[in-house]
DNA sequence: GCAAAAACCTTATACTCGGTAGCTTTGTTA
DNA sequence: TAACAAAGCTACCGAGTATAAGGTTTTTGC
């Protein structure tokens, strides 16, 4: 992601939310249907992938043409990151990454529960794995947006089970970055198979049981 | 995947070997150029996934019309099923499932050296991966032959853990089910990480440590 | 309270994509 | 070498993303 999509995603952020400083204020019509767009499209992206979705089918769903909603987001790609925002958004309420409860044996215990809240939403859960599934390809619109948000997710939890390391709560000789690098790919493959397949896996019970076994190795 | 879908694979499968038995054999230069075809596509696929691929660009790279292709392959999806299973093909000379190695360690210890493998083979592992991700929708050409391939996969390796619980080998409280749908979620996990970001991830030794931790936990 | 500006949204159009129809050329084989 | 199937082309269709140009509605500044 450069420099120019990054100051577009923020100006459409700052437009979709209506809070343009120097910049006219939108209609009230024009935020709520754009607030509508959005929400549409968050379905559709989940149940379609991003190249699986046509603007056609989320403009006749929101009730204007394909053209009008260019409109309001000027292409398919700006019309993405937007609903990955609204997510980011969303998510960060559920589980603040930059306040993981301190400790080792909390935060992989958050993570069970965020794995609990997630086998309830095959729906979102299904917009991050098709989204990031494509998005390992270097040239998706999404992939600046996938690295970045890894690169937190590991960060985060590294230094939270580093803090544990520290407090002497887990093993001196634990290696957080790999362990987190574990965990999360246990989500994430879990949900894949539980995605392709739910009857054959009970995703919150297989990870509770992998969080278990882990910390009764890592543990000091 | 239904009948249909599985005749039609069969009879391009036989087609594309030019091993057609009542059928008049296909010319020389069209079997070479078939080949051709299904190697260039498994690379497209790879870079982009099934829908961000072009079947022209594909012709193109094939030296031939769009329409020439689709005479080798009448439509997008029997050329995606013809490269999955060359791909297939090629994988069963390196990893038969029907014949892992029997108990528990000998088999991890092989999943371990195919990753390794896939370390050196970027351009593979993202085919797969993007393929699985896009086919979780349940209305994609390759989500019947995902599901395939995950339940072929946990129940061969959960197999293979059940003869190591019965050898005494590993432990008897051991939920093999879980165990294989947790080990094939890590490599799946690990090998999206390692796409989206290599220098970050040292794929091969993450999940060797992995493995190397729960031989510690299930062994008897 | 009224004009001007901006937002909103439309129709029309350009280009790309997967796929079909039908025809010509080329290779194989009897 | 004649018959015939394979190979590959041109031409076209419907659907996709995107742009251009224009008309209508709402907000805002005076």
């Amino acid at each position: 992601m450069d420099a120019t999509e990054t100051a577009k995603r923020t100006a459409t952020a700052s437009a979709a939310t209506g809070r343009g400083r120097g910049r006219r204020q939108g209609y009230a019509t024009g935020d709520a249907r754009r607030a509508r767009i959005l929400n549409i499209a968050l379905q559709e992206f989940g149940e379609n992938g991003y190249r699986g979705t046509s603007l056609a089918r989320i403009a006749e769903r929101a009730e204007l043409t394909q053209a009008g909603l260019l409109h309001h987001f000027r292409s398919k790609q700006e019309l993405l990151t937007a609903v990955l925002d609204l997510r980011d958004a969303m998510d960060a309420e559920r589980l603040d990454l930059s306040n993981l409860p301190d400790g080792g044996e909390p935060t992989l215990l958050a993570l069970v529960a965020l794995v609990e809240h997630n086998a309830r939403q095959p729906g979102i859960v299904q917009l991050f794995t098709v989204l990031t599934g494509e998005a390992v390809t270097t040239d998706h619109p999404a992939h600046g947006w996938a690295q970045e948000r890894y690169r937190l997710l590991s960060t985060s939890i590294a230094t939270a089970l580093q803090h544990g390391v520290q407090a002497g709560e887990l093993r001196a000789d634990l290696d957080a970055t790999a362990c987190a690098q574990q965990v999360m790919a246990m989500m994430d493959g879990l949900q894949l198979q539980w995605l392709l397949d739910p009857e054959r896996m009970d995703m919150a019970a297989t990870f509770r049981a992998y969080i278990d076994g882990l910390l009764k190795q890592i543990s000091a």
